[in-house]
DNA sequence: GGGTCCGAACTTGGATACATGATGCCGCCA
DNA sequence: TGGCGGCATCATGTATCCAAGTTCGGACCC
């Protein structure tokens, strides 16, 4: 007896991604006050769908609430976006100790080294390549979404998920102009897939921590560089964070 | 000129804590759905305010949503449960690392002692006396908190608060039959203090993550225990508790 | 002239009415 | 008798309407 999930989207949840869209990529500045009824003219709804979506974005922390006196799209300086990348770094890290101690499976196993063969390839040229941006965010946000699914600790899976909806700290910003330290970042990934498939979870722990703590640092001392550029941001793998898998 | 902070307190805010309240001690079962109109009925108000407490609920995973399908209170198990300490640990145990860097002011210290002394006073007796489970319930927290404010990391702060609105990981929870267990627990928040105010963080980090971490695995290894407390039948493994509605 | 008080307009919160998809019953047919 | 299909019922999703709080401007008083 096969269990049918329910394919339906409500009004609610497209208004959500949209508006979550619009802020992550800066077409809705920070700062901004949301007024619910022309955003949801904008936007082609009624206000009771828009207000769900307000509701759901301002417990994400997207937007900051006040009673009677509406939503106001959130800001974030280096400061808020460095400690998110400290929080996140202490996750993964526990993701990457915890797959460590279950096992890597033979096909994740082979996805990873997938992820490992293509960054090899595309920083084989010693350069970066504005045109390998995409791919390589792709080939990223994957390798470590994989283990983070391998932590099998569904709260992990979660508070990562919310970190990633924070901006600048989301896997799809990732600072492009310098070959030595992507470089270093993708042998930081071959260094923990070997952590991993050697049951060392100590090893895999210390590398992941490390590997994303670097990169808040690296992003806070070129924040002004990221905020210049929000035209970088390039199409979004679609953000839906209820996507099971 | 004073700038006012709206104290203003909307039915949907009073409904979510009510709600909220309701499924982390049971009043609500777990498995039960949540039917709009009845609820609105029994909480006195519209569909309206409670339609935006659910969607609150939902996207902290205290209840499972589908479309056209609603709201059921989500199931924790053991496993879940212990899960959350996991992550729980590993940011509490971020958030100690970053209080001893910081340093303790002054006030913050007195406070911290004062709970020290209090936990002392309490444990004293050599023995659990039922009337001061309340009191150490209420110091642990303070105790907790004020070490999760200093980090000075607003995320820490937001992800810890979300582990413990989850049924069990709530520091309101508290295995009160082991006299040994509490009196180690209590002496670990001495160390901790001593760690913190001698700007060890590494000390005070993994003393804090196996403070926490020990939590975890005794009240998995008790969580019998524990579920029967609110007085139901310990929940009887239901068959037909795969169908879908 | 500046500050305060008052009120009107606007915005948000809540209630109700209407639309739409899910569920389950019942009868029909093989 | 068992399975399938359609229809009735009901719960949820959305729109609209009403209530209440906030904001801002202007007039009045000191």
């Amino acid at each position: 007896m096969a269990v049918y999930v329910s394919m339906m989207r409500t009004r609610s949840q497209d208004v959500t991604e949209i508006l979550r869209g619009w802020i992550l990529d800066g077409t809705v500045p920070a700062g901004e006050r949301l007024e619910e009824v022309p955003l949801a003219e904008r936007l082609g709804v009624s206000r009771t769908p828009l207000r769900a979506a307000l509701t759901l974005l301002a417990t994400e922390r997207l937007l900051d609430y006040q009673p009677k006196r509406g939503y106001v799209v959130r800001r974030f300086g280096a400061d808020d976006v460095f400690a998110a990348y400290e929080v996140r770094a202490s996750i993964e890290g526990l993701a990457c100790r915890l797959a460590a101690t279950n096992g890597v499976p033979d096909d994740v196993a082979a996805t990873l080294r997938a992820c490992l063969a293509e960054g090899d390839r595309i920083l084989s040229g010693g350069a970066l390549a504005p045109g390998d941006l995409q791919p390589y965010q792709a080939m990223n946000e994957r390798f470590h979404d994989a283990i983070i699914s391998l932590s099998g600790n569904p709260w992990v899976e979660r508070f990562v998920r919310q970190t990633h909806a924070i901006p600048f700290v989301s896997g799809r910003v990732i600072l492009w102009h310098d070959y030595g330290v992507i470089r270093r970042s993708h042998d930081d990934h071959h260094r923990i897939l070997a952590a991993l498939v050697a049951r060392d979870p100590a090893r895999a722990e210390d590398l992941m921590r490390e590997h994303v703590y670097f990169a808040g640092l690296f992003l806070r001392d070129n924040f002004d560089r990221v905020q210049a550029k929000p035209g970088e941001e390039p199409a979004r793998s679609d953000p839906q964070e209820e996507r099971p898998r």
